[in-house]
DNA sequence: GTGAAAGCGCTAACAG
DNA sequence: CTGTTAGCGCTTTCAC
């Protein structure tokens, strides 16, 4: 925004200050003026804060409205030793699971009186850590991490420097990361995926698990593990790929898997963006889902409603987390400043548990 | 962020002030104090401004790495009479297209060294205005503006309280919309669009607008309209219908479409996300594309080249737009403080044409 | 070259 | 009830 008033001069003590034109952005002080008060009783008003008289409160208002007064953000911001928004990290924005949680983000933070910032870091940690330096405690209150790809120590940085971290999704409830988090028993997705399939009566299955080994789907997998086993069944190594958490990745793999044993009925995948990556494989293929091949992702985006055949998928409450992450970033920088890193384990919030939901893609297999 | 060091009280004049400790915020005089200067020259050394020994600058750069000083946005904001984001509004950024614009437009802020606020108005005028009056100016220094169904007397008075406005994809680069925006000539799109099923042979061809009547995709519709007539065909009014802009509408009305004249051989969707509800459509009602029907969209957001099969569509050049958009609104904001409400029509840049890009939904049709 | 001082717009403590 | 005042952290003239 354009510098309002020609800046007074050194020496120009006395000079009239020039009251802004309607062209430009009003201030306190001259809502004060045409009100008749000081700029601290407008503030007093607006604030409902000190006892004001009525008149004086009308004239105010009136004067606020006349004006068309609006509050300058960062100002307010400085004098009150807070931030007006907060910051979201993402690795990029166009991951289309990602626009569905900052959307809820948005509308959490907004009800909250707080603005949205997107950080893409593009799966950069010096990116990220740019961004972590350049904003957090000086234009974003608090920060919010969604699988970005950050060096802990950079978050553990930017607590020591006063501005509350959350991670948005953690995937394993039972094993906190050091750092404030809403969590997601994505364990049990994985459980309940494969509980689906064996449920249907598959038995030869292939996971494609969209990240590497020790990666941020490892949990997801153990689920799914576990529920295999549970049943009797073993899990060779080589019908699980890891590959990218794209359609792309999804695809590729699932094809792969398809080439090492055409026996498969069955694909599970960790997440939706790879399992729609199946269900073009299948197409390509000339794999009918779900009779000749059932696929199964994980997190319930909008796109797996969309496809066809419509994704089976089991559902993680995005809004929810999106909701608690953002309840949870207030507590924190509502707390003592220095709180986080004197008390003990950061705090951790669970969602509820995630849900199945069964659409077209899965089915009973072939017999025979 | 917290308050970093107890506010000095009245009277506390001469009370030493409390050094950060390592746990916050430094501050230029923090810095200043431990180079043995003051914060001006500090300011100064980090701005490459007035002149500085080459000791002290050494000095109060070790100082700054010292004490890992970071600048504080906001203060910088109010101090230089300019803000350090640009605002994006979106109907809702879960929308597929809006992301991969965003995406766009973050880089382009960020290497300008500015952050990226977003804003979903939810379709809701009065949420536009809430938003543009809080931030523009003061948080903001300038407003992106993407289909957000905003008040246009709203933009103008947003321009007037200082922070310029730009649209980011006007769709009739020759009817300027009276704010500055950026253009894209979506009427080619449409003529092109329907000149490609034209090609292939097409001849009764469905269309599916995706907004209303007159609405945003209007001149798309124009263009195709054009082209048909060019090719001495008519469009029949009952073969076009106006949906809402998603996969869902896209269905609804290819199917409708299609019970009214099972003769169509193609569809025409002014958006690739009805383009995709327009082969699901297909793929529910037991018909294969391209063979049976062919689709085309326009935009060539990400999903198109990922669904099965892959859509052909009519690429818009997206983050060209995104990049002249955000040059634009510096340009803006770097001008004259008044200029825009004084000097005659408002800038239009207009992007690179669009273009076909042909993939797996169209062929030629059936003979017979 | 460097420092002193005013000011950005707003808040908050305290005095009247 | 209302005004005075100091201060948030930084920038920027202007003197020295």
């Amino acid at each position: 925004m354009p510098q309002m008033v020609p800046r007074l001069q050194a020496g120009s003590k006395f000079q009239e200050i020039v009251p802004n034109s309607e062209y430009f952005m009003t201030t306190l002080s001259e809502v004060a003026r045409r009100a008749g008060c000081t700029p601290a009783t407008v503030s007093n008003v607006l604030r409902n804060r000190g006892r004001v008289g009525e008149r004086t409160r009308q004239r105010v208002l009136e004067a606020v409205e006349a004006l068309g007064y609006q509050p300058h953000l960062a100002a307010r911001a400085l004098a009150e030793g807070r931030a007006p928004t907060i910051a979201l990290m993402v690795s990029s924005i166009a991951n289309p699971f990602y626009p569905e949680f900052a959307l809820a983000v948005e509308r959490a933070a907004r009800s909250r009186g707080q603005f949205l910032i997107i950080c893409n870091t593009n799966e950069d940690p010096q990116m990220g850590r740019a961004y972590l330096q350049q904003i957090a405690g000086t234009l974003s209150e608090g920060v919010l991490v969604m699988n970005a790809n950050l060096d802990f120590e950079d978050l553990h940085q930017t607590e020591a420097r006063g501005a509350p971290v959350v991670l948005c999704m953690w995937e394993r409830p039972l094993q906190p990361p050091g750092l404030p988090c809403v969590a997601v028993d994505f364990r049990h997705a994985g459980e309940l995926a494969a509980q689906h399939l064996l449920e249907l009566g598959h038995r030869h299955i292939g996971a494609v698990v969209g990240s590497k080994v020790s990666g941020i789907h490892a949990a997801r997998y153990e689920g799914y593990i576990d529920a295999l086993r549970a049943a009797g069944l073993d899990a060779p190594p080589e019908r699980v790929l890891h590959a990218a958490d794209t359609t792309q990745g999804g695809y590729r793999a699932t094809r792969e898997l398809l080439e090492r044993d055409p026996q498969l009925t069955a694909i599970f995948a960790t997440n939706d963006l790879p399992a729609l990556g199946a269900l073009h494989a299948a197409a390509d293929l000339g794999l009918r889902v779900p009779d000749d091949l059932s696929v199964i992702g994980i997190t319930d985006i909008q796109l797996a409603q969309e496809a066809r055949p419509a994704l089976t998928t089991v559902a993680v409450p995005t809004v929810e987390a999106a909701e608690l992450a953002v309840s949870l970033l207030r507590e924190l920088i509502e707390a003592s400043p220095r709180s986080s890193s004197a008390a003990g384990e950061p705090r951790v919030c669970v969602t509820s548990a995630p849900k199945l939901v069964v659409r077209a893609s899965t089915g009973a297999p072939r017999t025979g």
